[in-house]
DNA sequence: CGAGTTTATCATATCCACATGATAAATGCA
DNA sequence: TGCATTTATCATGTGGATATGATAAACTCG
């Protein structure tokens, strides 16, 4: 695989939170059943994204996950560095040290492609992989307004919650 | 890690056996030592690669192991093949089916950079590898020339063979 | 043939990513 | 305050990639 599987996790565990814990913490277990992935597991791994500044949580009722941040301020590259090195793809044949000045018989070729990679990983945002949700195009936004979401505010809450007092953001 | 640690040893010694194994085969003790890899999980390798038609084999005295084909013939993906599944980094999130029917949420962006990687691992060969050793431009290359090793043909046989008739690839 | 050399293979060992189950700690609320 | 809820953490288990060492099988050559 090219991201562990801890790193896959965290990535759709992230996307999850971003597109369902608008407006109240998100908490593990729906998330694990939701991702189908073990739930005690995904907590640690929650866990670390936020000590990385990732996610925000609280404990008991009440609590859960939610995002530290805006969707468009989380890269790929800032959620799966608790994980993944992912500079260390830089060399194609693994050497620890492999520059232009002393490159491994594959550096000049793989360069470029190692590149493009990191960039993706730096650019690409939560934001960016939300958009397939948030977009509904009945009234036709011409291009990547995923802003729309907000017309279809607070998506049918898939456990019902008692419902109390909606908390915007604290 | 982009490719496994076992796939790194095969490549760099396919490499290895394209650029010092022209005349004679060369040993397990010979690669493993260059390379700096432990021995038997070298043999073993090797072996899978033997039996993907990548490299030939031979036991006894005057054994060792040479490249099947030329190694204009020898792409990456022919050689990580027994130990990499390439295709499989083509879902950014792991996914077995993540098609343009049914996407993750990162396949639209990531497709462009996964199809080059598996075109990378196609079109690159062995002999391509090698150009750094095989490339013999006395005409002075502006930049990066440590291509001057060449100059020094055949690199001292780091063990002294009986030296007997050089058999040609027979 | 028989001795020596070299790959092939087998039986284990080690380490780490991934996972599980139980318990502790924090929080909200009646 | 005390109970229910939820995350945090600990102790442990499991499987596969990576190694190691010993033995078997094939080959060369005197």
């Amino acid at each position: 695989m090219l991201l562990s599987g801890t790193t896959q996790y965290a990535i759709r565990a992230v996307v999850h939170v971003a597109e369902h814990a608008v407006d109240e913490p998100l908490r593990v277990d729906e998330i694990a059943a939701a991702l189908d992935v073990p739930r005690n597991y995904l907590s640690k791994t929650l866990h670390q994204l936020v000590r990385a500044g990732v996610l925000r949580s609280g404990r008991g009722p009440r609590g859960g996950f939610q995002l530290a941040e805006a969707p468009e301020a989380l890269t790929l590259a800032r959620v799966a560095a608790p994980f993944d090195d992912l500079a260390q793809r830089k060399c194609l044949l693994g050497r620890a040290t492999c520059t232009s000045r002393s490159p491994c018989s594959a550096h000049g070729r793989w360069e470029k492609l190692s590149s493009a990679m990191l960039a993706f990983f730096g650019r690409t945002t939560i934001a960016d992989l939300m958009a397939e949700i948030a977009e509904r195009p009945s009234t036709a936004p011409a291009n990547d307004r995923r802003a729309s979401k907000a017309t279809a505010r607070k998506a049918s809450p898939s456990r019902a919650r008692p419902a109390g007092r909606t908390r915007t953001t604290p």
